[in-house]
DNA sequence: TCTAGGATCGGCT
DNA sequence: GCCGATCCTAGAT
């Protein structure tokens, strides 16, 4: 807990820098923490997708496409990936495995373990039912990540944002394994196993 | 330089 | 359940 007792580490770049559906698996429970002038925001990770690369045809890096966007992807692990969708709305993505393999772990939604009420005035419309947020782009709007957060190094605790572990771990008999969510586009790819979610944590 | 479309969300019917 | 918002990116011209 973050303010409790138990420590939050950060994870190493080692974490990172292994298959990504194995990374995809690990990440859920770990702890997502977020700084800023306001305050700090902890969020305990319950969804995620794995995004592999050049093979993968809902990828952004599909077929060795490297642009100026997906640059940070061709670099190391345990960065920052951030982009914008739709013209409105963020995705906070974990670049994996690397470098010159441009895979990712995009980061769904999450129960917010501690700074609620700035996630709430954060959201503009409605606040949340419950302790969660429940998509990428609540989760960067509550958590105010922008494209200025893209390039950001995981693996340290000093930056505005990481992924640390507090010890608590989610067993196999709790971890949902599913279809991508709005990649239709990607043709057969779209129906491939890659979103692991939490069991227990809202569907959208 | 131009144009089409998107890893979403929330409001309205 | 459907549809519009909104603007950046990438590929075409």
């Amino acid at each position: 807990m973050i303010g409790g007792r138990t420590a939050v580490r950060p994870l190493g770049r080692s974490f990172y820098q292994r298959p990504t559906v194995e990374v995809a698996r690990e990440l859920l429970g770990k702890v997502l923490v977020r700084r800023t002038a306001q305050g700090l925001v902890a969020v305990r990770i319950s969804e995620v997708e794995a995004y592999l690369g050049v093979g993968d045809p809902a990828c952004h890096t599909y077929g060795g496409r490297r642009t100026p966007r997906v640059e940070v992807m061709w670099g190391e692990a345990g960065f920052a990936y951030v982009y914008l969708v739709y013209g409105i709305h963020h995705c906070l993505n974990v670049v994996t495995a690397g470098p010159g393999v441009p895979e990712a772990v995009l980061i769904r939604g999450g129960t917010v373990l501690a700074g609620g009420e700035l996630v709430r005035s954060r959201r503009k419309a409605k606040g949340p039912r419950g302790p969660w947020v429940d998509g990428p782009g609540k989760l960067c709007q509550g958590l105010e990540i922008t494209l200025a957060d893209n390039g950001t190094d995981l693996c340290r605790a000093g930056g505005g944002l990481w992924i640390g572990d507090d010890g608590v771990a989610v067993p196999d008999d709790r971890v949902v394994r599913g279809p991508r969510v709005g990649v239709a586009y990607a043709g057969e790819a779209a129906a491939w196993p890659l979103r692991f979610q939490t069991k227990g944590s809202p569907e959208p």
